[in-house]
DNA sequence: TATGAATGAGCTTTCATTCAT
DNA sequence: CATGAATGAAAGCTCATTCAT
């Protein structure tokens, strides 16, 4: 009736990722998913086969948009601290802006990563982000602005860990500490600290 | 079956833990939870009336156990930087061994903290540990060892951000990067890092 | 509801039966079954699992019912001959009176007898009633009376053979031959010749 | 595709014929058919508008084989009982060389033959084998070289049963007595005992 | 002649839960 | 205190078939 396939089947993969990033795999619900892309559940097998084999396009596609969002970064004109600054701020606009990346991750570690460690495109995805980290922490090595001992995969899960707990369980610190970590503000204030965090630690100590 | 009623209990609701964090809530089953605690499934309705309740009767358990776990430590007598690092070790430390907790906040979240937002006695289980921090910073402060500006409620999220992370993400980051990070050493040159990073921020900049 | 379980089991079992024999393994539906049984799709699964086991349940429920059938047939005090006589029409008033039990053994045989050879009673349950023909033969030889270089088993199969066909092919011989299979006499008729047959073929060329 | 109607046609009804014989009318798949058929599902509805007249289509076509075959019979130059045995051996041999025949014959029947009974050409695709043994046993009677009571309808059946049961079941006949029924050598002693049996049968008692 | 897209209906199976003792 | 039997509701998925070009 659509006839347009390709329109058709990007309505349902957007609609799975809203869903699976809601509910985690097992509690997403076909009908659910079938209605908020205004189609039918049986479209849905129509056009992923399984819920598992959708649940596999919604990782990649997620981690797909963090690829293609990260190559406007351009980091090589930058000096090498404000370089590390504006990789952090993006990663971390990232993760505010993309919840249900952050929850799809979580429900992906749930499963113990089942579906990404039998992925063939998704290594790929994921390796020029930290690539990137790694031109930046070499040069700055060698025009001594970042500390010599620094490795540059364990900042980049440093610089991860600061920016995706608080989206990651915002729900459970509101809660338990009143803090909105939500709000616009304290998103800001965190940010600002964590950066702090950041420059102190890369810095060499003159 | 077992003549043993708290016994029964006690064995359910540990293994509800142990499933509601590997599956979920959602994808937890019942007769598996069954299974594994030696019991049957109408047990588990005889004890804890529906899987709701059950997996709130796991959430506060775990929270319980936290609470009690941070009793052991005496940061009183501590110099105020040598007691941040102490709470940041312990923290992460309680992270790394209790991996369960972990998976159970990621699911908590799912849920938009559906469950712990209705608790009774969850905020005051959470209460006491930033209370603890909270009676560091302002000692520090006091005896100018510790920055002035800062917010012990930030840097409580910080620092559990630092620990959270890779716990949380061991599975998609090990995949994805190679890295191990659920290996003793990598775990070890992590936390070191980390440390460096939270006293590096706390510390007034003389 | 019922609270007679063995009653339950045993009308959806004999539901089963009917069914599977009326509709192959593919076309058997739980909902007729279930309704057959005057219980419900759900205790169909609760009492066998699945359609295969169902299945299976009742395959070796028919071949069961055979073997004890065959325990009424005392042929040791007769004549060889006679005994023989007494064995072909014991079986092929087994199958004209149990027409859902060769409804089955095609519909096993459409599936290359998946089921039975992966059934673990299924041989014992078989194995019998070869053996009461092969005792009747071995004598019948000692004593003169049956042709020497007769073979138990193949005699078997011919026997069966006989009575098998014109059950299993009613409904297209009579629509094709336009020949009342099933009817006692024409059924009568075709049983007195197959005997002639197999007399004739046993006794010794004197 | 190929711009060959005819042909694709052909193998779509080929490969339907092996379907049916493999899994029966319910269990048969549209897509399996289409696959080894090397088209498409779309076809095969293109060209025989339904599952039920493919499948009837499918009977009809074997049914036509059969009656192709056996032109080739000429049973007139013979002496009776030679043509007797001619006919016996074509029969027994058509059924070993065309399981798929004898496959869809059962599932035609636990249909209770629906399709056959209201076909319009099957009938005319039958009545010429068994007319040709008729006029055999006429000539023999006549000669007196068969038995005077001798029905032909009855000594067809008869002799279609003792080809068909060994082909129709072999695989339960394998699985249950361990005979390798479907083996040349057991076949044809099989094939030999039974033909003793017929012509024993149809001798006149001089 | 040929075909990719779409679909309603229904199938088997699972799940959390309640009944009855 | 404990449990075997029973179940309504729904979930994921499949099937034969039709639409639209």
């Amino acid at each position: 009736m659509k006839r347009d396939p390709q329109a058709t089947r990007k309505r349902i993969l957007e609609a799975a990722i809203s869903e699976f990033a809601q509910y985690g795999l097992a509690g997403a619900r076909g009908d659910r998913i079938a209605q908020a892309a205004q189609s039918s559940e049986r479209m849905v097998y129509y056009y992923f086969d399984s819920k598992e084999l959708l649940y596999r396009a919604a990782l990649e596609k997620v981690y797909g948009d963090l690829r293609d969002a990260e190559q406007a970064l351009a980091l090589d004109g930058l000096e090498p601290l404000a370089a590390v600054a504006a990789f952090s701020r993006f990663v971390w606009r990232y993760y505010a802006q993309h919840p249900e990346f952050v929850s799809l991750l979580n429900t992906e570690n749930l499963r113990q990563a089942q579906t990404l460690r039998t992925s063939e495109q998704l290594p790929e995805l994921v390796a020029p982000i930290v690539a990137l980290l790694k031109a930046v922490v070499a040069r700055g090595q060698h025009a001594g602005k970042l500390r010599a001992e620094l490795d540059a995969v364990r900042l980049y899960v440093l610089i991860a860990s600061l920016g995706y707990f608080v989206v990651s369980n915002q729900h459970t610190l509101s809660a338990v500490l009143g803090y909105p970590v939500a709000e616009q503000r304290s998103m800001q204030a965190l940010a600002d600290d964590a950066l702090g965090m950041v420059l102190a630690f890369v810095k060499p100590l003159d």
